[in-house]
DNA sequence: TTTTGTTGTGAGACCGGTCTCAAACACGAG
DNA sequence: CTCGTGTTTGAGACCGGTCTCACAACAAAA
């Protein structure tokens, strides 16, 4: 049959050979265990050399039982969040000399299922994984290598968490527009949901989408709109579909006058829409986003964000299970970062007034 | 269920006995090479499913000595760009079964070099690199598996290259800014010039940066500028200090009125700069940039930029290597994709006239 | 009936490392 | 000079798969 190019690397034995040692003796010094005399150690090291022995990673993790690389699972690594908090884990990987190898899930169960099962297969020490959906975490519950959350908490599921304040990030960006006198405010976001919604938020399990809901929600009970969860749109991606759903939106006689967006993808979406529909910012329509994309800055006018350290996020995850991975065993710790909501010019006053049916 | 803390898997062998079959029959079956026949098949099948019997795919790939997975050495992931084209290689390599470990290198050699030895010593198939720097390529020479070039070339690299026709996209971006009446055109890069420069564009042996200056340069050429080098900057970076340089360039007497940016990240801290020194695009200054970043579009005003077909720029080159691995040889192939213009609102007529010196 | 395939199965080598164990050796103390 | 302790070293098992080869069982051909 056919069989691949047998490009014969050169192994410890070979080494070994030229060194005139045992292959032990010639493993202990590539290896870097156990103890050589000097001129042993030297002779072994001048045939590696002169032989231009490479080690066999994927031999040492079989024995060894240690891959040395970390599997990190997103949902879009396009999406300017995960490529920052990717950095931060890549950054932290680097200083333990743990290697990255990621995949992305495109938001998809099925995905992230086979995604965690190849890198499983593949060894990883650990796992950093941004759940895709709340619903489905069984293929979560098996995994047996230590696993750290992203982004996204998981009641459910006992292991290292990072996240942020969603809840308060969204109350506190949602109260910005009340207080701008909106009423109908509209909170749209990229997360699907499984089943049905209405009102029982509580339900929806993903930590990330229900606590910014039930944030966004309290902000509207504190300034008594009645049915704000009617204002929820979920499922909003970067396909065609979706932004005609957002023009639908933006263009009914009972339109938001404010919106929040769950992140910058969305956001830039919806700002295009805006656009679209000739309406101007914030003079017909106010815009919050979560995260502040560096683009946000630079438009006209400059959107208002809620900051979410992102990088930190990536970072403190990346620590977490590095810990673990150290033999660190207490109990998993849920780590929530603060935000902080950079004003720009994107809120305004609504057109009209609040009690305006039309 | 509570798990017993001995995470030691179930092997082959392990099937094999709860199967009452030999070692070498359940591999077959698991591995899924030889002939079984259907019975046995069917019990060693139920049985790994009793035990949940998972693959080790790193020893399956030190016998085979396929690993199933190439590497990608980009420069920044954070860079829009390459996240696209990540994404382009991701998506082929899915289709092929294939999966991508993913390393940044920071463009910097050092990160590059250590990259490329962990990912060969984890055995990847194939290699796909966008290399930092073109002087330093000893590194790549030495790779002992098939390697594609993305989005860079190197002549001294006879490899499979996908790049996109740099010179030709510069050549008629600056153009646009020529015939606009710019006679004082800026082209700035985060490229590091290696060495000296001055009027030795065909001694820089990166592609992509030496067929842009080309481009620029002819473009100047044909309108009779002179002295066009002299404003050629390189080395921008996501930095304060990059960013002070960029201010300094702006507020000196003898500004560009016109600048053509090598991506959208030096773009989008150009524009920020721009806005900083008060000045107005496109009237007091002109500004393109490659890629077609999707802020671009939503700027006031909105940028001109040169189109890359970056997704196509990943996708073909995990097609090229792809192709490779499965055994074809013929010679090494080297792919240009077109680019386009979109022109949008951001080059304008110079503010004073074109002989004015000031 | 004997010969010749064909097919299914088991035994065991092998990949390139790590690691255990015991033998070989060095050296100071008794 | 012998013994005990400690250091180096080599032989070989092992990790979890793949794959070659030999052989048994059965079927078809001679």
């Amino acid at each position: 049959m056919k069989r691949p190019p047998k490009v014969s690397s050169i192994t410890v034995s070979d080494v070994a050979r030229e060194a005139k040692v045992s292959k032990a003796t010639a493993a202990r010094v590539l290896g870097g265990y156990g103890r050589v005399s000097q001129s042993v150690h030297a002779a072994v090291l001048e045939a590696a050399k002169a032989l231009g022995y490479r080690p066999n990673e994927l031999a040492r993790s079989m024995t060894t039982g240690r891959s040395g690389s970390i599997g990190v699972v997103v949902g879009d690594i396009e999406n300017p969040f995960f490529s920052l908090a990717v950095r931060g884990i890549s950054d932290v990987a680097r200083l333990s000399g743990i290697n990255v190898i990621l995949a992305n899930s495109g938001e998809e169960v099925e995905a992230e299922k086979s995604a965690i099962r190849v890198l499983l297969a593949k060894q990883v020490d650990g796992l950093i994984v941004t759940p895709a959906q709340a619903g489905d975490i069984a293929h979560l519950r098996e995994i047996s290598c230590p696993l750290a959350l992203l982004d996204r908490a998981l009641p459910e599921l006992d292991v290292d968490t990072v996240t942020v304040d969603d809840r308060d990030a969204a109350l506190r960006a949602t109260r910005l527009l009340t207080q701008a006198g909106h009423r109908r405010i509209a909170y749209v976001t990229a997360a699907v949901l499984s089943g049905d919604f209405r009102g029982a938020a509580s339900r929806i399990n993903t930590s990330t989408v229900r606590e910014r809901i039930l944030g966004f929600l309290e902000a509207c009970r504190e300034a008594d709109i009645e049915n704000a969860e009617r204002n929820i749109h979920f499922g909003s991606s970067r396909s065609e579909r979706s932004h005609a759903l957002l023009l639908q939106m933006l263009r009914s006689a009972d339109r938001p006058t404010a919106i929040l967006a769950s992140d910058s993808v969305v956001a830039l979406d919806l700002f295009k829409a805006i656009r679209e529909c000739g309406l101007g910012i914030p003079r017909d329509i106010s815009l919050v986003t979560f995260h502040d994309a560096d683009w946000t800055s630079v438009t006209t006018p400059p959107i208002t964000v809620i900051d979410q350290p992102v990088y930190a996020l990536g970072k403190s995850a990346a620590e977490l299970l590095i810990r673990r991975l150290k033999g660190d065993d207490r109990p998993p710790e849920s780590i929530v970062l603060p935000t902080t909501i950079i004003e720009r010019m994107s809120v305004g006053a609504p057109l009209r007034l609040p009690d305006d049916q039309s």
